[in-house]
DNA sequence: GTCTATAATCCGATAGAC
DNA sequence: GTCTATCGGATTATAGAC
């Protein structure tokens, strides 16, 4: 439970430090200008030399935005990991929910393309080393469920389970913010984020009819209309 | 509430012969190929025309999506409105959740663009009649809310907050699922989606911490990492 | 109302000189 | 390692004949 570095988790690799150069302009241009607005051309004007110059240090394009989506995963992570300071479960369950939070507002680009299609990335699929990293979220998330569960603070269920509904309702929370469906600023979605959050937390519905619930299958919930 | 036809809701227009043809060809395209794999060019291909005849019927190429993008949310309001048939508040609203469930399942791509940033259609901002069905639809999930709170299944809250936190988690779970990130096949994830609803419902924290929740401000949840 | 032909831009990627 | 020049392709959209 001790994860306060970050190297045990990423490949370390060197960089040529015109490869540095060209992976924070290919950063800067695509956080800008998002995935339509990414084109070698407009890439290389960015670090002032000419396209084919970029060939030298990448294969194409796929290859510049696979190392984009790198960084984006790699500085999710080093959000996330910082909530691991926090002295208790509930604690660092909030944190983490809350650096999540920071994440989406300060780089919302890169939380789009971590939630991009890889076709539409220009690959035939998400490159190993990046699949690990988001393995190593997923897995990071089930830990602060499943201590949380120890602690008394969630019901005990599959963490699998619970993890889902609470990682639906952020996503959806983020996506329905980013894309202007909640007529919200910034300082009100974070309010509002979090008291969704505690909604999901103590349940929508009535007591009386939260038991009622247990006593019915999803079946009979899920009639067809006649 | 006799919402029983669609005449008060959509703008009854007439429509060439033509134009519906493309129209049809046009939804087609886009369901089968995307944003990416809709251009002119091969929508006039599909049509059995070149491409310049198609800039009779329509301005041009925004135009054409545009009325693809109005025939998405007149189907989807034709899914939800079926839902009115059912003769209780809560089989109302499990019934409004099956259909919901149904069009995205059926109609993926529709309901990604649905939820694709009006720019990224080529057009400035949403045209004026579909905001108007998108509002349609919002204030039908409230009524569902409504009539539910009053009934005694939901708790009483402002219906807009709870609505909200329903809605980013039944868009999350779709989001998640035709992302690939939930490795469940299509009937899995009914199943799914309704049992994490239904998590959403009961809660997922213990009663003993739902209680002490009650003392908790929301910034006091929200502590910033040290 | 549809056609051919074409304008005007963009793109990724490569060859070969330096 | 970067350049110029260029290939080969895509796209939206228009002009003018029929």
């Amino acid at each position: 439970m001790q994860l306060t570095s970050d190297e045990r988790l990423f490949t370390v690799f060197t960089m040529t430090d015109q490869r540095e150069r060209i992976l924070n302009c290919a950063c800067d241009l695509y956080l800008e200008h998002g995935l339509d607005g990414f084109s070698m051309r407009k890439l290389a004007k960015e670090i002032g030399v000419t396209a084919p110059a970029i060939y030298r240090h990448y294969d194409g394009r796929e290859a510049v935005l696979a190392d984009v989506l790198r960084e984006a995963y790699r500085t999710f992570s080093r959000y996330l990991y910082a909530a691991l300071g926090a002295p208790s479960p509930l604690e660092r369950f909030s944190a983490a929910g809350e650096q999540y939070l920071n994440f989406v507002i300060e780089h919302p680009r890169w939380y789009g393309m971590m939630h991009t299609a890889p076709e539409h990335l220009g690959m035939d699929e998400i490159p190993a080393d990046i699949e690990a990293l988001q393995m190593a979220t997923h897995q990071f998330w089930l830990d602060r469920v499943r201590e949380c569960m120890e602690a008394g603070i969630l019901r005990e269920m599959d963490p699998e389970e619970s993890s889902i509904t609470m990682w639906a309702h952020a996503h959806g929370m983020v996506q329905l913010f980013h894309q202007g469906l909640l007529p919200v600023n910034e300082e009100e979605f974070r309010r509002l984020f979090r008291e969704s959050g505690m909604r999901l937390m103590s349940g929508v519905a009535t007591p009386e009819f939260g038991e009622e619930m247990k006593t019915m299958t999803t079946e009979a919930i899920a009639q067809p209309i006649a």
